[in-house]
DNA sequence: TGTACATCAGTGAACGCGCGTTCACTGATGTAC
DNA sequence: TGTACATCAGTGAACGCGCGTTCACTGATGTAC
């Protein structure tokens, strides 16, 4: 029934959007200072100044406002890694997996409770949703891409892949699908295992393991040391490789 | 003034360290179902069927509670790994590396909460105190204990050391003074990084990163197959190494 | 060995607080004729 | 262009709940003489 003019409800719907934005904004914010797992839809609401029963024309609940959180954080760190790498010339796969690490680290650094939500502790009482999926595989995407680049261009040497048990092959299997041809089963430890090193590095850091470890002042230098070094066993940089 | 028989205090003592263990366990049971933030005094107290404010006699309040879980959680893992270190010949220095590796792992999985309380995002509005740094460095120590023993046995290939810059070899200092003599900033960042590798591998697979990745009764074998690389990386299995 | 006293574990009520969610409502904005 | 009606954002009170912490207390256990 609603023959709508288009502009008239365009109106309506862009405060809508713009009241959303601002719910999540400050359920942002907040999340800095509690945690996910205090997150309050009552604090928010108390942040905007508006009823917290208002927040629920916005929302079904507080766990739909956490699943978008997740997505946005997704997202925001899919965008900054993304732009990071297509900055690069294609080419030059070892500059474009130092820029991705910068940028994964750079964004975590920047967004230490959203880094937190999707790579901490899961939240006790949420499971999360098929719809964070798509968006939380977009960083192994951009490294896949990568790999597959240095591969098809060779610089990524193949002759020094290493035996594996048919066990462990099995369980790569799901990894080796989702890289796509001509990618291996080689290539896909040493993803997992670049991409494991990465966000354990970035987690470390972030969570306080690497205090009186590493100098704080000097962690981005630590950081870049580990990046090449993980290149090399990557096998991006094959000059440094053995 | 109290002039204490040994005996008769003894036995009030005892009382009390039973009380207190059992408080320790109803926490982490509950720790287990809803996560170090929500952990409740009361909850606890109702599982014990005491009354809330007794916990009191115990726990000064919720974060010495806290405190208590985390000391508790750092000294159970090193205990773990120490044993499956110590159960190797220590010339076997990759048997060392793989059996602490599999004992970490193996303690992350069946005791999750404990271990997303002390390597998952830190919980909002509490500050570990000092007491929890020493246990806390306790599986660092074997590693670097283990890296020593190679170099010193010589079956640390001390020849591929890679190039660093000043900036990051001044960062690693805290690390390269933690390890001692005679081990350089080179084994500092092999260590830092396999270090890294080991503790994001348990997190991804703990915290649900591997989903869709790895299948999922294949893991260890996988698991596996990344300890022998990161062997390999470090320079503890040289034949594997280039 | 027996008695007066001190210690201390545990109780239960109370404090003030914040939470998620529901619901009947008001009033402004948009729609249809 | 003007009017009757529908839609919908936002309100405020209420629901039932759980939380950490304090405090005066009771009664059992241990201590000193």
């Amino acid at each position: 029934m609603p023959t709508t003019t288009g502009r008239a409800q365009g109106v309506r719907e862009r405060a809508r959007a713009e009241m959303r934005t601002e719910i999540l904004d400050a359920a942002r914010r907040q999340l800095a200072e509690t945690g996910a797992a205090a997150l309050s839809l009552r604090a928010v609401a108390r942040e905007l100044g508006m009823a917290s029963s208002a927040v629920y024309r916005y929302f079904e609940n507080r766990d739909a406002l956490l699943t978008a959180l997740i997505i946005e954080a997704y997202d925001s760190l899919g965008d900054a890694a993304q732009a990071a790498d297509t900055a690069q010339p294609r080419t030059d796969v070892l500059g474009r997996w130092r820029q991705i690490c910068g940028a994964v680290r750079g964004w975590a650094l920047e967004n230490p409770a959203l880094y937190a939500l999707v790579y901490g502790s899961p939240v006790p009482g949420y499971a999360a949703p098929e719809a964070t999926i798509g968006p939380g595989t977009r960083v192994s995407r951009l490294l896949t891409d990568l790999l597959r680049d240095s591969v098809t261009r060779r610089s990524l040497a193949s002759t020094d892949a290493l035996p594996l048990t048919p066990q462990a092959a099995e369980g790569l299997a799901p990894l080796v699908e989702f890289m796509g041809p001509p990618m291996t089963t080689d290539h896909a430890l040493r993803g997992l295992m670049a991409w494991t090193w990465l966000f354990g590095a970035v987690s470390f850091e972030l969570f306080g393991q690497l205090n009186g470890v590493i100098s704080p002042e000097r962690r981005t230098d630590v950081f870049d040391a580990q990046v090449l070094r993980a290149a090399g066993q990557l096998g991006l940089a094959p000059e440094q490789d053995a």
